[in-house]
RNA sequence: GGGGCGGUAGCUCAGCUGGUUAGAGCGCUGCGCUCACAUCGCAGAGGUCGGGGGUUCGAGUCCCUCCCGCCCCA
């Protein structure tokens, strides 16, 4: 028990989260709480954060995945598991290329001019500038992660474990090097993965063209493309097979135009009779399927174009240097002129773009570095149907499957100076090509010093795919990985299912032989309130840190896990903040107020909560709803239901907490000369708060933290550390439960009549009850005095006249409520109360008849169903009977 | 072309294995600054659960089909 320093249960009026949010932290911080140590003998809970770009910003994206990875390492913390989260940031390597080529272009210079070291220099200082930042922003939303392990995937440790894995790869024959058809992206200048290209519909163009035959005088053969400029470097014309409409060409050779160059006419399985004309021209060097027919038919691959798309000295001189798209209009022109252009179709296709700037991807023929995937794909495929890899929600367990089961080989260079460089040497003497842990100095197979090495890097997800373990120290044996590896829970958004999440998997089966976490949890998309993804093009981004200034960091985490459905997205209006967030600050500012009220009364020891007989009805109640309250919370969590968690937190503190048991509670709080009732309030609403504000914790933790730091007899030096609750046997108590609910019925039809009927505020009414249930008598004696006060009520009777100038309402026990209000009722208005109860009755009554009215259902619903519903009718049909006898009554008079 | 997700109150969404008079927050209407809270309280209005068909004693919940929106893959 914390004690000593002296309680401080005086608040601050005014909920002001700015005046606390950063102290706790670093409180936290310093008092080491974030740190998760390897040589505990606890259970571990581990979530490796998916890293950040280096020089990222903080968006709503990060804010909305941090949260729910922190909402859940709170929670196991507080479980009492070693829990680790480790942190860091990722370089990035087109990304963060393309800002500091960026930067250069503003003055007119590129990475070029600079020369490779000094660019990447200047990388570095751009990152040493801004690197680390998004870090910081993650510790303004209240990121509980172990700082001291943060990682970026260009640290030496990391970089060694990724010249462990290509050289391991290699040495397995699973990392080769090959001359294939890449997407390549002309403006970042280098290829990029299949997964890395981003498929888009455009209205385009269907070219016929006209190639002559030779040796057939003035006749020709026309192909259809839509990329009328490749066919400089066609190499061949194709037709199906079996197509005879074409059959006659076979064997024949076709004059290219423009490039005048003689093609051959030849058959290919791949040709697709139904596309344009059916004969098809060959590119092997620009296009994924020509390659393949192209190795089919061991056709030349002429290459027209240079790295930045301009076109090459493989092509006519007068074409030599044009832009690809300056080219096309070129073709076109000159087929034109030489009436080799028959005809112009529109034509809607797909063209690939660059994920990182969005040009348009060039499939080009070229020397990369590939890993072969499926050897690493059967282990993860096998992993997920052995039940060790679960995604939430379910389905993308199929997404993960079909990807792994058509997986491709993976091009893992990159023609880019920033990231991980290729440790492949090449020494001029011999041809040797040397694969090695270490840079040499000199070639091992001739002792040559003319050694050079690839001067490409490797792509960053290469670095990425090994984080789960690279991260806790691998290659090295440390304490980390014994502790730490496997982790348990990964959060991240569907869109990195291929790129990082399945290739983490196939990694961690391949390098340390289990899966790196059990449980994948994928979540929605931020939008802005018109359903846009939320960017920096459009403009409708919000920035987590503007929230947190106006709202507090706990405001804007309640309202992320409150909107967040399973999967679904998570739309928010950036135009009006307050309408986005008040959410979260007034649920904040209802657990401050709640806590204004309690602490007062809580000065001093408390005691623990009393036997059972000693506690009064509403005590009795709270326990029971607070037990059902941590059941749901946690069983929610368990199954990353995080929105419905915070929905039943809310729920229970409002409108259970705070509506009902505080006003019980009151009069013996503030009954000074009954110090035995006193005592045992004290209790149960010392921990029904203490319950509570853990039980909140790892969505809200700096309010809870704040808060319960002030709270008498607490168990530990932070709410951080304390235990999560747990629900005892001992405070269940339907019957508890079941007698408030009929006095929270009784009351809500009083009020209902007041409010009716406008009785004024201060005016006190008297309230007559007649057929009430034992349920119903036993609260009112129990809870009298609160009673009468939240409903304004003089006096409670259960016997006397009906009658006279009352309204009156009908329990669902069927107990009358009746409440004389000489002067305020209005006949005609009662009667069309009472009707349109009746009419609500009826109608519910009606269904119900008919329900067990059919044969059916009494004999094949199970009895219990079928003796529910009867009671049910009972109860609605008394409840109709007296409502109508009331009507009765009033029409008599 | 293949696959997936969503369509429940004016808005944003809950509703888990089919069985309560289908819920919440905001918004709206009326009344209230009562000694924690107007970032609040009390009461209330508002839904043929996208259309159609089917399975079932019983469907918002399962199946089929159609329409609409979004996403992924090729």
């Amino acid at each position: 028990m914390a004690k000593g320093k002296k309680q401080n249960t005086e608040l601050p009026p005014r909920f002001d989260p700015r005046s606390f949010e950063d102290p706790t932290y670093r409180r936290w911080s310093e008092g080491g709480y974030f740190g998760a140590d390897p040589g505990s003998a606890r259970e571990t809970y581990v979530i490796v954060m998916p890293p950040p770009n280096v020089t990222a910003e903080l968006h709503m994206g990060h804010g909305l995945n941090n949260t729910i990875q922190d909402v859940l390492i709170r929670w196991r913390r507080m479980q009492g598991r070693e829990a680790l989260w480790v942190p860091g940031t990722d370089h990035a390597g087109i990304a963060t290329q393309n800002v500091v080529e960026r930067q250069l272009a503003a003055d007119g210079r590129t990475r070029w001019d600079l020369g490779r070291e000094a660019f990447v220099e200047r990388v570095w200082g751009w990152v040493r500038e801004t690197g680390g930042t998004i870090l910081e922003q993650l510790k303004a939303i209240g990121s509980s992660a172990d700082w001291d392990r943060t990682a970026f995937t260009l640290d030496p440790g990391l970089s060694r474990a990724v010249r462990e894995v290509f050289v391991r790869l290699y040495e397995k024959g699973l990392v080769y090097r090959g001359e294939y058809i890449v997407n390549w992206c002309p403006r970042c200048a280098t290829a990029l993965a299949n997964e890395e290209v981003e498929h888009e519909e455009v209205e385009g163009a269907l070219y016929y063209q006209r190639y002559p035959i030779i040796g057939e005088g003035g006749k020709y053969l026309v192909v259809a493309t839509t990329r009328p400029e490749t066919m400089l470097g066609d190499t061949a014309v194709a037709i199906h097979p079996e197509d005879h409409r074409h059959q006659d060409l076979l064997g024949k050779k076709a004059l290219l135009p423009l490039a005048e160059r003689e093609i051959p006419v030849i058959a290919d399985d791949f040709v697709d009779p139904e596309f344009g004309t059916g004969i098809v021209k060959v590119t092997p060097a620009h296009d994924p399927n020509d390659f393949e027919i192209g190795l089919r038919h061991d056709l030349d691959q002429v290459d027209i174009f240079n790295p930045d798309s301009s076109l090459s000295d493989a092509v006519p001189e007068r074409f030599r240097g044009m832009d690809r798209f300056a080219a096309r209009e070129a073709v076109i022109k000159e087929l034109q002129e030489a009436g080799l252009l028959e005809k112009t179709e529109k034509h809607m296709h797909s063209v690939g773009h660059c994920y990182r700037c969005h040009t348009m991807i060039e499939p080009r023929v070229s020397e990369q570095w590939y890993v072969k995937m499926a050897p690493l794909a059967e282990p993860a495929l096998e992993a997920f149907r052995k039940g060790e890899i679960r995604f939430t929600p379910e389905h993308w367990g199929g997404v993960y499957v079909g990807w792994l089961e058509n997986v491709r080989d993976w091009c893992i260079s990159r023609q880019l100076w920033w990231g991980h460089r290729i440790p492949v040497w090449y020494c001029r003497s011999c041809d040797a090509m040397l694969v090695l842990h270490d840079d040499p100095t000199a070639c091992s197979e001739c002792g040559s010093d003319d050694i050079e090495q690839d001067p490409d890097v490797l792509d960053t997800w290469f670095s990425s795919w090994l984080w789960p373990f690279s991260t806790l120290g691998w290659p090295d044996e440390t304490d980390d990985l014994a502790t730490f590896y496997p982790g348990h829970t990964l959060v991240t958004a569907p869109e990195i299912i291929f790129f990082w999440v399945a290739r983490m998997i196939m990694a961690g089966l391949e390098f340390m032989g289990t899966v790196p976490f059990n449980d994948v949890y994928l979540h929605g998309t931020v939008r802005d309130h018109v359903g846009r993804r939320m960017s920096k093009s459009l403009g409708n981004g919000i920035d987590p840190l503007e929230v947190v200034g106006i709202f507090g960091a706990d405001a804007l985490r309640f309202t992320l896990m409150n909107g967040l459905g399973i999967g679904a997205d998570l739309q928010l209006n950036y135009e009006d903040l307050e309408e986005s967030f008040h959410v979260g600050r007034n649920f904040g500012n209802k657990i401050w107020n709640a806590a204004r009220l309690a602490l007062p009364h809580l000065e001093g020891d408390v005691d623990p909560i009393p036997e059972h007989g000693r506690l009064e009805l509403s005590d009795r109640w709270i326990l029971s709803r607070l037990n059902s309250a941590i059941r749901e919370v946690t069983h929610d969590l368990e199954r990353f239901r995080l929105h419905e968690a915070a929905a039943e937190l809310y729920r229970f503190f409002w409108s259970e907490l705070c509506d009902w048991y505080l006003e019980l509670v009151k009069p013996r709080l503030y009954n000074e000369s009954d110090p035995e009732a006193r005592v045992v309030a004290r209790s149960v609403l010392r921990e029904v708060l203490d319950t509570s504000l853990r039980l909140l914790h790892p969505i809200m933790p700096f309010i809870t933290e704040e808060l319960w730091l002030r709270l008498p007899n607490r168990a530990g030096a932070s709410i951080m550390v304390s235990s999560w609750p747990e629900p005892r046997p001992a405070w269940n108590d339907p019957e508890a439960e079941a007698q408030l609910d009929v006095l929270r019925e009784m009351l809500g039809a009083v009020r209902n009549i007041r409010s009716e009927y406008n009785v004024a505020h201060g005016r006190q009414i008297e309230v007559r009850i007649l057929a009430a249930d034992d349920a119903l008598r036993g609260a009112i004696a129990a809870e009298g005095e609160a009673t009468v006060k939240l409903a304004g009520i003089s006096t409670i009777s259960f016997d006397g006249e009906t009658g006279g100038a009352e309204a009156m309402a009908v329990l669902s026990t069927g107990a009358e409520v009746h409440v004389p209000l000489e002067g305020l009722i209005d006949l005609a208005r009662e009667r069309a109360r009472l009707e349109k109860q009746a009419a609500e009755l009826e109608a519910v009554v009606e269904r119900s008849r008919k329900r067990l009215g059919s044969a059916d259902f009494v004999k094949k619903a199970p009895d219990q169903v079928v003796e529910q519903a009867r009671q049910k009718l009972r109860g609605l049909e008394e409840q109709l009977a007296k409502v109508n006898e009331k009507r009765r009554i009033l029409e008599g008079d």
